[in-house]
This record gives C-alpha cells, sequence and structure tokens, in this order.
DNA sequence: CTTTTTAGTTAAGTGGGCTTAACTTTATAC
DNA sequence: GTATAAAGTTAAGCCCACTTAACTAAAAAG
C-alpha cells in the first residue's frame, strides 16, 4: 500500500459531499412521492437485487419479519411492486419491482443524475475522461470485493 | 459535452453502488448507537456544516420548526451537542457538535472507511494515484458547485 | 409419519417523528 | 413607540415503523 494517505483523505472528502447530498436528495424525493424512507429503501434494494424474499429485506434493514412484511404489503397495494408465490418454495414470496415502482426509481435517480451533469460542466473534456477512467476502476474493484463474499 | 454519455454512466454505476452501501452503514450505525436516522442526520449536518441555527435545521431537512428544535433537544438532552444563545440575536440559537457528538460522527465514518480501505486493496498502486487524482478534479468541481448558490 | 424448522402473515401495543396551534421573546419596520 | 415579523419552545394529537406473540402453511429432519 503505497501512498494511502493520499487516497484515502481523497476519497474519504468525496465520501463525504457525496453522500451528504444523496442522502438529503432521496429523502426530499420521497416525502415528495408520500413514501416513507424505509418504503424508498426497499424499492431502492428491489432495484438493485432485481427480486429478493421478504427474508431478505428483514435482514438487510435488520428488521423483524414482520415488520418487512407489513412495509412491503403496503408498498404492493400502492401498487409498486409485485409479491408472487415462489414455485420452488411455496412458503417463500417472490417480490419484484413492477412497473410503477421502476419509474418511480427511475425518475429519483435522474433527479440526482442532474447533480451530476452539473458537475460535468465544471470539468473539461480531459478531465472528464480521466475520472471515467478512474470510476471505472473503482466500479471493477467493487465487484472483486462483492464477489469475494 | 464531448462524450457525455459514458461518463454519465461509469458515475452513476459508481453512485448506485457507492450510496447504497453508505446508506445502509449510516442506518445500521445509527440504530447500533440508538439514534434514530434523523437524528444522526443533524449530527453529520453539524459535522459537515461547524454549526448552524434550529431554522437551518428545519430548512435543510424540510420539516417544521418545531420538529427541528424538539429532535435538537434530545439530542442535547444526550450531550451530543451544544445549544447555546446567539449574541448577535438573541432569539437565535448557535448549535455545535461537542466531543460526545464528534467521536459518534468520527466513529461511524470510520467503519465505512474500512470498506474503502478494503477497495483500496484491490486496485494497483498506479491505479489508485489515478483514481486519486480524478477524485481530486471532482472534488474542486463540487467546490465551484457550491460556491456559485 | 411425526417433529422441528423456516417463510410469512396478522393483531395489539409502543415509541418517535412530525404537524398544527398557542405562546414567549427578541429584532425589525414604519 | 407601536406593530409586525422572526426564532424557538411547548403541548396535544396523528401516523407510521417497529416489536412481540400467536398463528398458518410448507419444507426438512429424524
Amino acid at each position: 500500500m503505497t501512498k494511502p494517505t493520499q487516497f484515502t483523505q481523497t476519497l474519504r472528502a468525496w465520501m463525504d459531499v457525496f453522500m451528504h447530498r444523496s442522502m438529503r436528495g432521496w429523502g426530499h424525493f420521497a416525502k415528495s412521492t408520500g413514501l416513507s424512507m424505509p418504503q424508498m429503501s426497499i424499492l431502492m434494494q428491489l432495484h438493485h437485487k432485481g427480486t429478493c424474499g421478504i427474508s431478505d429485506i428483514s435482514e438487510r434493514f435488520d428488521i423483524s419479519a414482520a415488520a418487512a412484511s407489513q412495509l412491503v404489503d403496503k408498498l404492493v397495494q400502492a401498487d409498486y411492486l409485485a409479491r408472487a408465490e415462489d414455485p420452488n418454495d411455496r412458503r417463500a414470496k417472490i417480490l419484484t419491482l413492477n412497473i410503477k415502482g421502476q419509474e418511480l426509481i427511475k425518475r429519483g435517480a435522474e433527479e440526482r443524475h442532474r447533480w451530476m451533469d452539473e458537475l460535468a460542466t465544471k470539468i473539461t473534456a480531459e478531465e472528464r475522461s480521466k475520472v471515467t477512467e478512474a470510476l471505472e476502476i473503482l466500479n471493477r474493484a467493487v465487484l472483486q470485493l462483492e464477489e469475494k463474499k
């Protein structure tokens, strides 16, 4: 690990700002849609994973299965996601975002992408390609990290 | 804006993963400390800004002044922050993190920094310097963006 | 085939965040 | 100097997330 301090410091600084903005952004967006933050988080989780069961949500957010079931039920009733029976295990449910849910997440993401587009205008084309390359490196590293688990 | 698509796509991919991890991380950390997410957010906001008043919190999180006052009161009673009178405007209060609050935030940040350190082990020294440079570019761009407001 | 474990639901009750409304105190406007 | 606006606080009440407990139904274990 050569020069870990500068790397870490820079990454930290970036993280601080970036996370601050993201969380505030999602919070406001959730409020504007009438959904609570936990509900929105479930939709995001589902967007990320594609599909999951009640117990997955329970684990991810560290809440009881009962709480997960109740939250999901509201989202199902509001038509944001579908809850189907798992053919392989008839006790389990398979949750998937339906169109309304997908569009909601897309809209939320777009709002925050706007900030990134603004960011893009503040840097030159040359810098932009450097940043792109760097982020690709990071994305690849993340994949490696996730695979190992 | 030359090649905006690749840049945007990469930034988006990074953002997705990164935000997901950060939010889950903070959520779990908040729970482990016994604080709620709104309370934790106030501490983070204060860590970020250094100092602010009740009305600032009210605006930032889009809640009523009453709600902000109540949340702050709990944090004051739990000794996470200090609420002093503003000498320039005796109606207003000046909120600052005290030692306990600072250490809490530091601890929370460190936990997520551990992930970044893991990330650092997945990339070569050469890549690391590229990434560092790129993130510095982004940080500078963010500063420019914030100044303009 | 019986027992136990696992996935999920339902119900009752708790706690916390949030709101509105009424109020105090200080600053600003005219 | 009086009126109005602004910063916070307090209280009452609502809603929602969350928990525990009791339950159903299906899978796994023995």
